[in-house]
DNA sequence: ATAAGTTTATAACAAAAATTAAAAACAAAC
DNA sequence: GTTTGTTTTTAATTTTTGTTATAAACTTAT
């Protein structure tokens, strides 16, 4: 560790010292100071980061030279000389986020001001734990940065979501492409030569969407991602809760329940056997043969075949037998959230995830069997809503994600 | 808030201008170092807090000159020139921790260096809503602190556990002492003029019982503090979670039962209803009722006046009805648990609370069901321990919590 | 035992940042 | 329209801090 030596020390400039480091991290304070309002004033720096006004003036003239920093000219008078104030460059850089689903992989690319510059949904992309995969993966992640080259120049960071047990410090994923030595991060970035941080997509989800959320950083929220499986995202402090060891959130397969079905964990009774969208496929074919008739299915073809995707349109459609199955699933959901919220007390809950694209039946049912098993003081303190930004959430955090570590974090 | 003048700035020597107040900061940052390892040398802090060596010498002899540094001698030699190591002075500052419990007040006063200096526990007391509870408080805190008088020069602050709701940010607590237009803490450090910050009892026990855990700050652990109701204190970050209104952690109220049993908060199937001491209480007369017998009852008195501290007594002395119930009872908390840990993912969980003098009774039956129902690699992850502090654990984590909140917090 | 290599501590100097002072820009009152 | 009171900006000065150099303390190898 003692590379530094006296003589060496002013030969190599990338090695510095004391002066440069707080310079770096008085820049990276900035810039987050810079990140909650959109324009700020010298004065309100300095005022902030514990500066005085010429070193402040430094720091933005730097930045301005930079074209990191853009002069928004003149604020509103406060009853004197009026202030120049400043804001950040939207294209002095950008973030991709790529958030990798089972069937499918969402592209997006964030400007410096928080700005979504692309979105590239739905990407047709199969999930698994094999080279060949990782290969696809490589290519998709090429195609898409071939066609936004003239932000290649300034791409800073990548962002990437996938499911699974994470470990954000080190980069490494558990559940897929764990095949090889290195972290994913740490692959993508040889390969494509960007920073990159990964993060399980439930997580990256309540990033996104507590993305408008206001400026205090205070936020304690939650995100329930509802799919095939029942995941949840955890944000306190306006941060991401991993847990000791990336297990945090694991949500699906709290026991809630006596019944004798076996998860896919090996469980008997996980909150995933009976409110998940697996759950809710077992309870459309049990309601099937058992003679209801639904929109979703018209008897030409394998019940088997029935995905999550046909009972939500057919909800959307108003069917009758799936929103019956929808509302028992919001029910079971309910207690759950009950839970959730005696045991967080957070501001918010979110609905989100494929399932929420059914709205509000999911919400009402959940919210009355809250109203029910839950003290109402505690009950009214947290907001229940259901995901406006649907798919994009993910990719959000995923962007948002990548922004904060690489251009905040000291 | 514009009181200062450029004329007016420099005989106010309170309101110190921007390096008086960073250099506050610095000093508040290398206590914190100091806090964590027992002596550190000056180069050591130069590195670890980003300044220069003579200014950290600076920084130390201030510090040393004033008495809240001791220079302890020269440190092991790593190949050269054996460095001074500086630690805190124990006799610098003490934190006086009040611990108010529904039937008792226990007293402890803390050293700079967290040594417990004195502790009185089991003080009697009876919690009540009223200005005669609050002024008997005032009279068992004057009896303490005249029994210390030499401590009281610098004594520093205080830190106030009391059951319910609190919010810690403004002082507030909202269940008990809530009759006057002031914050608990205000009143408090208007009678003594001693600073204080108020905490709910289960969140100030998770600090005390990880009060030995290892320097690294990043802690994720939970208290359960089994007593007549159920608390839950949540650590994240080596810091107390509150959740937005200091709801947080109502592990008691988490809906986990069908029962038909009315929990005092008015709702059905609350855990409370079936894991804690007052349903022990209940278990234990529907038991003896059924034609059962204990040592904790001779059929001498009326059942109704058996104490939750008759069972604990009668089950340390192998009572077969009362390590019945109470394995009754670690079986449905086992549940209750599991969901925790699948959220959480902490490091640690902890049984405490007047319920864990019973010790591994509890523990064996909560750590079966756990395993049963909940997967091994979720479940090995996080350690489920019985508090060895027993009543200390409140009064160390209100010390605790003063001390954090006086001497580090910027 | 002495020399060479390390590490810490102090002193001298240089650089950087904070203060203070002064000028410029603006609003509102007279 | 001028004056007065504010606030921002820039410049000059002082203080503070960092850097470099040197001395002191100590270990290890020869």
């Amino acid at each position: 560790m003692k590379t530094s030596n006296q003589k060496k020390s002013k030969i190599n400039s990338n090695e510095v010292g004391g002066v440069a480091i707080k310079n770096k991290q008085l820049r990276k304070s900035a810039l987050r100071l810079l990140d909650q309002s959109n324009a700020i004033t010298i004065t309100e720096i300095a005022k902030e980061l514990n500066i005085s006004v010429p070193k402040a003036t430094d720091l933005v003239s730097s930045m301005v030279e930079e074209n990191i920093l853009k002069d928004e000219g003149k604020q509103d008078s406060t009853g004197g000389r009026r202030a120049n104030a400043f804001g950040l460059m939207a294209n002095a850089g950008y973030f991709l986020g790529i958030d990798i689903k089972l069937h499918h992989v969402n592209f997006g690319l964030m400007d410096l001001k928080k700005g979504m510059v692309t979105l590239e949904e739905k990407v047709p992309y199969r999930l698994m734990n094999t080279e060949d995969a990782l290969l696809e993966l490589f290519q998709l992640i090429q195609h898409f940065l071939d066609q936004h080259q003239q932000y290649k120049k300034n791409l800073i960071a990548i962002g990437l979501n996938i499911p699974g047990r994470i470990n954000p410090r080190t980069g490494h994923n558990y559940n897929h492409f764990n095949f090889r030595e290195e972290p994913l991060s740490e692959i993508i970035y040889e390969k494509f030569g960007i920073p990159t941080t990964i993060e399980n997509d439930s997580k990256a989800m309540v990033l996104g969407e507590f993305f408008h959320a206001d400026a205090s950083n205070e936020k304690n929220a939650i995100l329930i991602n509802l799919d095939y499986g029942i995941g949840m995202g955890i944000l306190i402090d306006g941060k991401i809760y991993h847990g000791k060891s990336g297990f945090s959130g694991e949500l699906g397969h709290i026991p809630l329940f006596d019944n004798e079905i076996i998860c896919h964990c090996g469980k008997k009774g996980c909150l995933e056997t009976e409110a998940s969208g697996i759950a809710l496929l077992r309870k459309f074919k049990e309601r099937i043969q058992a003679g209801s008739t639904s929109l979703a299915f018209d008897g030409t073809r394998a019940i088997e075949t029935i995905t999550l995707q046909n009972i939500i349109e057919a909800a959307k459609n108003e069917d009758t037998l799936c929103i019956e199955i929808l509302e028992e699933l919001g029910e079971k959901l309910g207690k759950a959230i009950a839970i959730v919220i005696n045991i967080f007390n957070p501001e918010t809950v979110i609905l989100g995830g494929t399932l929420s694209e059914t709205g509000e039946y999911l919400r009402f049912s959940a919210k009355s069997t809250l109203n029910r098993l839950s003290h109402s003081i505690v009950n009214n303190d947290t907001s229940l809503k259901v995901s406006q930004l649907g798919e994009k959430a993910g990719v959000l955090g995923a962007c948002l994600n990548a922004r904060a570590k690489y251009l905040f974090d000291q």
